[in-house]
RNA sequence: CCCGCCAUCGUCUAGAGGCCCAGGACGCCGCCCUUUCAAGGCGGAGACCACCGGUUCGAAUCCGGUUGGCGGGACCA
């Protein structure tokens, strides 16, 4: 029984990015259903790069998905370590294997004269890539011509045909470019990601090698290490990449889902968020778009992906994670609105406006605008928004003083009674029903669109609402003078 | 410039030769419900299936070309 393992490999480069989420998802999903493991891997390679606490961050990210990974440098594993820095020596024995093969060597020459070289290469029309100045050549040899360095790095040496075709999981028979010469180790000693990911993928047991289109080109030069090394090489699939609305490929510059916390501060349910993601390149058998990542367990398959790369469409995640809002428990509901409130406590307020409230919100971090006059003592709602409701100044104080009176009077301070009693006060003096009560909503919230006014009026109490119907009297009174 | 990938409503997609003068979802518009905003219900607009040419009795679906979009062409991943 050869059991699956597929990885994801993020680089520790800055805040953790939504493709990472995206890829983890579905090599999850796959995993799970071939009762194969999922492998968190930290490609650490690029030093310039590094962000210190990007890691941290992704390990979080990714629980906060439950996209959690059988081993990785949290946890370990048996085919550790997980993390790029801490296996350089395999990467340089592979290397030395190479030159010793003779299919790869040693190359001195400076940035420099790389820049140069491939700007003439480009001027003259030319394919670009490295023009083998230093193959062949000793150390001593190559110094004594111009644009050398004394640290080497290490190149492939690609043969004249090699092998451009593979089998991608999802888009069939594929072709792709010859490769030039590329560095397989830099001067630092460390690897570049193609000898990295060959060597890892490897010694970790990966089967099924996953990651963006952007690599289709570059799989030729991996397939010639499988090869050299003497190792199989792994399946392939080469995910549709995630874009931005110019449909350029999803950046952080462009576009603010580009980073996978956002949809956290935003207050995106991490399974709305899921099942989204889903839906980019994917889709269920039978059409349904909301459903649970055990669904895509129980349903994956790589057929079912679509290369086309899908724009992020951050509308349709919004109606999606409304649906999920309204289908959470009034508990779970408060439990994950709790940090995005404006201020501690009014749980039982909270708790009598939460189905409206689910009804209403679509991110969670709306919800401290929705609700801030629960969290408020008085509200200093000006005259010119009382008044506007259609109600002139003189009709606007009777109104609410009507309304205080009605408010007072009441035995208890359940929302059916109050609406009972607002509703006759309304009808007694024929006041324009709409006009009445905008009134009110607009004194007792500071607000004109708010849950239904006799849930929220019992939600903000008597004495609070009584206030403020008395506030928004004098404030009238005074404008009016 | 060189190489490669891709191509169905604005967006996400269904569709793997006749069931499609193309279905669903988001968004948009209208109506209903209604004291606001939503939610919900109902209805609507929206795709010459990029284009051209084949194959076939028959093509969104197969083949070729064109165009367009995107990706790669780093001692970045």
């Amino acid at each position: 029984m050869s059991s699956v393992r597929v990885r994801v490999a993020p680089s520790p480069t800055g805040d953790p990015h939504v493709g990472t989420a995206y890829m983890s998802l579905f090599c999850l999903a796959f995993a799970r259903q071939q009762g194969g493991q999922f492998i968190l891997r930290i490609e650490d390679t690029d030093q310039a790069r590094y962000v210190e606490n990007s890691e941290q961050q992704i390990f979080d990210l990714l629980h906060w998905l439950s996209l959690d990974w059988d081993e990785g440098p949290d946890r370990g594993g048996p085919v550790g370590p997980y993390r790029q820095s801490e296996r350089l020596p395999l990467y340089q024995a592979a290397a030395h294997e190479l030159i010793q093969a003779g299919h790869a060597y040693e190359c001195w020459c400076t940035p420099e004269r790389l820049t140069a070289m491939r700007a003439e290469q480009q001027k003259a029309k030319m394919p670009t890539g490295y023009d083998r100045l230093c193959l062949g050549k000793t150390r001593e040899q190559r110094a004594a011509e111009p644009g050398s360095s004394d640290r080497a790095v290490v190149r492939m040496l690609v043969p004249e045909s090699p092998p451009l075709t593979f089998t991608d999981l999802i888009r069939g028979d594929t072709n792709a470019p010859v490769p030039d010469d590329q560095v397989i180790l830099k001067a630092d000693g460390f690897p570049t990601y193609h000898l990295g990911v060959v060597v890892d993928d490897h010694h970790m047991g990966i089967t099924h090698v996953t990651r963006g289109e952007e690599w289709i080109s570059s799989t030729p030069k991996h397939l010639l290490l499988y090869d050299w090394l003497g190792w199989d090489p792994p399946r392939f699939a080469h995910f549709p990449l995630l874009r931005n609305t110019d449909r350029s490929k999803i950046s952080k510059r462009k576009n603010p889902a580009a980073r996978l916390v956002w949809f956290k501060e935003q207050g995106y349910l991490p399974e709305a968020l899921l099942n989204f993601l889903a839906l980019m390149g994917w889709s269920m058998p039978d059409g349904r778009e909301i459903f649970t990542f055990q669904d895509v367990v129980e349903n994956f398959a790589w057929e079912r992906f679509s290369p086309v790369g899908p724009i992020f469409d951050v509308d349709k995640l919004d109606w999606l994670n409304g649906q999920y809002i309204q289908r959470l428990t009034d508990d779970e509901f408060l439990r994950r609105a709790r940090p995005f409130l404006p201020g501690e406590g009014q749980d039982a307020a909270l708790r009598r406006l939460t189905l409206p409230l689910k009804e209403r919100t679509k991110r969670l971090a709306e919800l401290g605008e929705q609700v801030d006059f629960l969290f408020v003592g008085n509200l200093d709602v000006p005259a010119d928004q009382l008044v506007k409701q259609g109600l002139d100044a003189p009709a606007a104080i009777a109104a609410l003083e009507a309304a205080e009176s009605a408010l007072e009077r009441l035995a208890g301070f359940e929302p059916a009674p109050i609406e009972q009693a607002l509703s006759d006060v309304c009808a007694e003096r024929s006041m324009n029903r709409r006009k009445f009560f905008m009134t009110v909503r607009v004194a007792v919230t500071g607000k004109t669109a708010t849950p239904p006014l006799h849930d929220t009026i019992a939600a903000i109490g008597r004495e609070r609402s009584v206030a403020r119907l008395r506030d928004a009297q004098s404030t009238l009174a005074q404008s009016s003078h």
